[in-house]
RNA sequence: GUGGGUGUAGCUCAACUGGCAGAGCACCGGGUUGUGGCCCCGGGGGUCAAGGGUUCAAAUCCCUUCACUCACCCCA
């Protein structure tokens, strides 16, 4: 009986799984350079840890975390998200102890069990970015560029980039209680799922895609109005940072979040060619959420990329061949040896090699050998295995070098003679 | 969780108002070619997603289930 995958787990098979690792590659290099380490975090924790940093109101807590029992009882989910694993590491870890800034990020699967569609899986890809420790607006400003850095050198390139404050625990109450009010008031106009948001996240109610409810909206309280001192300075000081740092960002007013720990600066990476799931990244400030967890009152930003997006929209970097592959074929089963210790010391040097056996037809060999992406074929039959060497056939040129390769000849030597061949 | 669309060869898809399951690509063998590419000949491959129903006859019509997919919702 044939046994099928996981609804909404999917395998990542080659070639795609190529553009995965040259996008990886970039995206480290763009995180070394702003001096961000790598943490590497468990994919299982305590249900509670994310009951208590998500909000337990959020659909991802409320209904789309896979979660089980332990043999021992304990209630362990499958990570929905990252934030949640960095605080309890960085406490757990002592990292709360020195009193600089941490910089970390991480990168892996992450699980919510959602009805799958384009840009959205039950196991998906994020890579994220925490800065734990300041609060200081150029923080801010530096999270946000490294965003847009780690975009563009990821290959994507039709994106915007939007940011926001959504205020601290001093006014974002005022304002959600201002928020409701009004929605209460055009209550009527607005589709059963923002009339159902009125009383449990009232600030989702920005977001609707519908044009009714942009409508009966468009007239209501802005953030802006009600940021208390701090936030608006903040804030303010943010944007002329981004501004003098050259970064393209621009302020959207009705940009909210959907977990419960961010608070001041939020901000959000959108992308065309992604459907409904125009997101590719995501972040904000989460000054509490450390304090929650038992810590000191540090304060954090950070933001999360969806990898399987961001493959989506990245265009795809021609893959650079270094210098010459081969494909060493044995036309004889007694050659076969030879065949596999000759493949084997020019891997040691750095040639990308492949081993055609004795079997099949050497017509199909060698169309493999071409399609594979070798540059030449090193061809071991009994004439050559009685004089120590391999006929050498160049795969574009249509040219022979019947006495190029002495068998016995090391790694270096063979990968050196090859190099020639090419350039000659 | 709610809707819509689609399921035929490894892949992309045909098959008219129901009438013998096909093509291209890929794969394998052979011919030709300086030993591969182009060209020519041949070959292997299918539970027509699964189960049930209607009919002399079902890939085709009806019902059920499943999978994939897009959208709502949610979010990166």
């Amino acid at each position: 009986m044939k046994v099928s995958g996981v609804k909404g787990f999917h395998d990542i098979l080659p070639p795609e799984s190529a553009r995965w690792e040259a996008l990886e590659e970039k995206a480290r290099s763009v995180l070394r350079s702003y001096n961000f380490a790598e943490i590497r975090l468990p994919v299982l924790e305590r249900t509670e840890l994310f009951a208590r940093s998500l909000g337990e109101d959020t659909d991802i807590v409320a209904k789309e975390m896979y979660t089980f029992q332990d043999r021992d009882g304990t209630s362990l989910a499958l990570r929905p998200e990252g934030t949640a694993s960095i605080v309890r590491a960085y406490l757990e870890g002592g990292l709360a102890a020195s009193a600089g800034v941490v910089k970390l990020f991480y990168l892996g699967p992450m699980f919510r069990r959602e009805r799958p569609q384009k840009g959205r899986l039950r196991q998906f890809h994020q890579l994220g970015v925490e800065l734990i420790g300041r609060d200081d607006p150029a923080s801010d400003a530096e999270v946000v560029t490294l965003l847009e850095d780690l975009l563009r050198a990821a290959g994507a390139r039709a994106f915007r980039l939007e940011i926001n404050s959504v205020g601290d625990s001093a006014c974002r109450p005022l304002y959600r209680e201002a928020l409701r009010k009004y929605a209460v008031g055009v209550r009527d106009r607005l589709c059963t799922d923002c009339q159902s948001r009125i009383e449990r996240n009232p600030m989702r109610l920005l977001d609707c895609k519908k044009e009714p409810c942009r409508l009966a909206l468009a007239e209501a309280p802005s953030i802006e109005t009600y940021l208390c001192g701090d936030c608006r300075a903040h804030f303010e000081r943010v944007l002329t940072l981004l501004e003098e740092a050259r970064a393209s960002v621009s302020v959207n007013p009705r940009l909210v979040r959907g977990l419960d720990y961010y608070t001041r600066t939020a901000f959000e990476a959108l992308a065309p060619g992604l459907g409904a799931q125009n997101a590719v990244g995501g972040g904000g400030r989460y000054d509490g959420l450390v304090a929650r967890f038992g810590g000191p009152p540090k304060p954090a930003i950070g933001f999360a990329v969806g990898l399987e997006r961001l493959v989506m929209i990245a265009e795809a970097a021609e893959e650079q061949r270094s210098g010459p592959q081969a494909a060493v074929i044995a036309l004889v089963e007694e050659a076969e040896g030879s065949a596999l210790a000759l493949a084997r010391r020019l891997r040691c040097a750095g040639v990308v090699c492949e081993v055609e056996g004795a079997g099949g037809s050497l017509k199909s060999r060698m169309r493999r050998a071409d399609r594979g992406g070798a540059t030449f074929a090193l061809i071991i039959g009994e004439d050559e295995l009685r004089e120590g060497r391999a006929t050498v056939r160049d795969m574009r040129g249509k040219r022979d070098y019947s006495k190029a390769l002495r068998l016995e000849a090391n790694g270096e030597e063979l990968r050196r003679r090859l190099e020639e061949l090419a350039h000659g």
